[in-house]
DNA sequence: ACCTGAACACCGTTCAAGT
DNA sequence: ACCTGAACACCGTTCAAGT
């Protein structure tokens, strides 16, 4: 053989990835390997290496890709279910009109928004548990950091909160900022913790539940 | 050689834990292997596989020696620090006594009780960062559960928490153990999104002040 | 220019053979 | 009874050699 050149780099790069994804969806990241990709791609796992820099950087671009549909699983969801993320300069209009069970009834909607962004963030967490599981099990070397290109992937999901809570502090963006932290971290720990099974208590349901009392009590406590 | 007999089953396995806790801590979980273990205390691969069930058995003992440490590291610190732990009986008129700058000044004590622990668990995390970060990015096959005896080395940790938590809830077990553990995969979320560098803001600081806006926000909700 | 195949140094795991 | 050493099937990574 050699010198097959069926595909561009940029499409070998493709396939990998989609490979990748298959393989940790199947097996996880601790049976993934580099060359479980080739042998899946049918390449040769030195041409693996002639279009990712190392093992690290392949399981990176699995990890971006899985950032991607994580992305847009929680965003197209919300948009169907609420009206506020269609028309974000309605919202604070929409805010201040529905009323609800809740004692201070101005602000349940921005409540509902998060918890169904918690709720979406759990269930594709819940359903894609391999892929999810291995954005944090897979760990740079020490010292080095993730690339730019990557945590741009995370921070949108954060931006994605932090319109619902724009209002809620008034335009203050620090403030803003700073609880969208706190909200997607927590919310993230309960479902890390709850779906591998260290919070004893397992079942996506549980987690659910313990998200929404986060998110609700937290919410409540900032506006006292 | 063969039939060395210097040490018994107890002691080998001891050693090896130990040794691996070593390697984990200088680099990392990733780097770590049997191998490297068996090396360094003087045996053969074999004779570890003779002394453990297999690879993860190793790794779960050695993350439960870490779970000790932790346990450890926050309970004795929390001690020194909050007379309500040396004497639970007394926490409930303590909680009552003192007052604070806080709106509520009945219950700055937990807060306070609930930050601090907080605040060793996110120091040692920063501190015995591969150790801690082992515990998390392992994680058993698919379908085989954590071992009783490990996961309660877990729930010792949550019930710290649940100590300050239960006079607030009046006595209401439920409620104490939801909330408990609300605040400790909230406070573990935050944690591990922040020092792997997943939250951009790094620094074990910010991990310290996001941890302490959720629980002073949460525990204030949960009181309204 | 692109790809292969073999090599290297490492893995986890098993087990006959030694003492 | 305990331990070794070699074997096996896998790794990530590199690179001379092929087309």
């Amino acid at each position: 053989m050699a010198r097959r050149n069926d595909h561009t780099r940029k499409e070998l790069k493709e396939l990998a990835i989609s490979a990748g994804q298959n393989i940790i969806s199947a097996e996880g990241l601790s049976k993934f390997s580099a060359r479980k990709v080739a042998k899946e791609v049918g390449y040769t796992v030195g041409t693996l290496y002639n279009v990712f820099e190392d093992y690290n950087d392949i399981v990176l671009h699995i990890n971006a890709a899985t950032l991607d549909a994580m992305y847009e699983y929680v965003s197209e969801n919300i948009k169907d279910g609420n009206k506020y993320n269609q028309d974000a300069q309605g919202a604070q209009h929409i805010y201040g009109t529905q009323d609800s069970q809740d004692a201070d009834c101005s602000s349940s909607l921005y409540v509902k928004a998060i918890k169904d962004m918690a709720s979406f963030y759990i269930r594709f967490a819940h359903e894609n548990y391999n892929r999810w599981n291995a954005l944090f099990i897979f760990n740079l070397p020490q010292g080095v950091e993730l690339p730019d290109w990557y945590i741009d992937k995370m921070t949108i999901l954060f931006v994605l909160i932090e319109k619902p809570l724009l209002s809620l502090f008034n335009g203050d963006n620090k403030a803003t900022e700073r609880s969208a932290k706190v909200i997607w971290a927590s919310v993230h720990g309960i479902c890390q913790l709850g779906l591998t099974g260290k919070l004893d208590a397992v079942g996506a349901e549980r987690v659910q539940v313990l998200a929404n009392d986060m998110i609700e009590h937290y919410i409540k406590g900032l506006k006292s």
